[in-house]
DNA sequence: GGGTTCTTGATTATCTTTTCCCAAGAAGGC
DNA sequence: GCCTTCTTGGGAAAAGATAATCAAGAACCC
């Protein structure tokens, strides 16, 4: 069903080489690295197709507009770096979240997010 | 400098009493219980008044527009329930989050979000 | 109580992000 | 290579949240 072009190659392409999550900005600007008559609207096209498909997840930041990774990597969660903006993935998860679920309370998921200066941007 | 009008007082209470983070909306129509004229625009208003007094904190949760809380009530975290669409405080903090931040990064604050189904949502 | 200045309410404008529209172009099957 | 169908690019438009505008109304000071 879904065609094989050299926009969705680039946009693929562009979010396994980052290897963090992009936001549709940073994707188009990426993919128009190797595509440079790429346009925005075929950005958001492919982020629902790839997201259909299951190849593609979101990633939901406080007061952020969503950015998108490659699905599939198993639980993480993110580092939001207030210099650069980037936002990195982070193994492992703190404990104990259940103990501060109020009572009555039925805990689902959580997500966690971390805040301050990645490793480029930190004066050494 | 501040003049203290009926629709201001009505925002501070609905803040307040609610005791939990509202959004615009929320407390456009908890404030409107007491002064039933109350505007939109007013309410904006005076979140911005109030702010800047440093009486009110916003409240960014991934994916949905910020929500106000009374300020100056010490760290907490949140829980955001999915059938009611309400958020709540969570007091303590799960451990250890220094154990995940990646190497060379710098860490400077943390957001936790706990999702689920709070005690009056969750069936008995 | 009067006057100045701030605040309000309603509407309109703005901003940002995302989607729609449609003619032109490209993929894939045969 | 041809034809059908999907995809693209670019501009216009939608959607949602917030801010600006301005005349009317309310606070506060004396």
């Amino acid at each position: 069903m879904h065609r094989d072009t050299r926009q969705r190659r680039a946009i693929r392409r562009a979010l396994e080489e980052a290897g963090h999550p992009l936001s549709p900005q940073e994707l188009l600007d990426l993919a128009q690295e190797e595509v440079r008559t790429l346009g925005i609207a075929t950005v958001y096209r492919n982020i629902r197709a790839l997201q259909d498909d299951g190849w593609l997840e979101t990633v939901e930041l406080p007061g952020e507009p969503p950015r998108y990774e490659v699905a599939g990597k198993g639980h993480h969660h993110h580092f939001h770096c207030r210099d650069c903006d980037r936002v990195f993935e982070v193994e492992g998860c703190p404990g104990n979240i259940q103990a501060i679920t109020p009572d009555g309370f039925k805990l689902e998921r959580h997500e966690f997010v971390l805040y301050g200066l990645c490793d480029t941007c930190t004066p050494s």
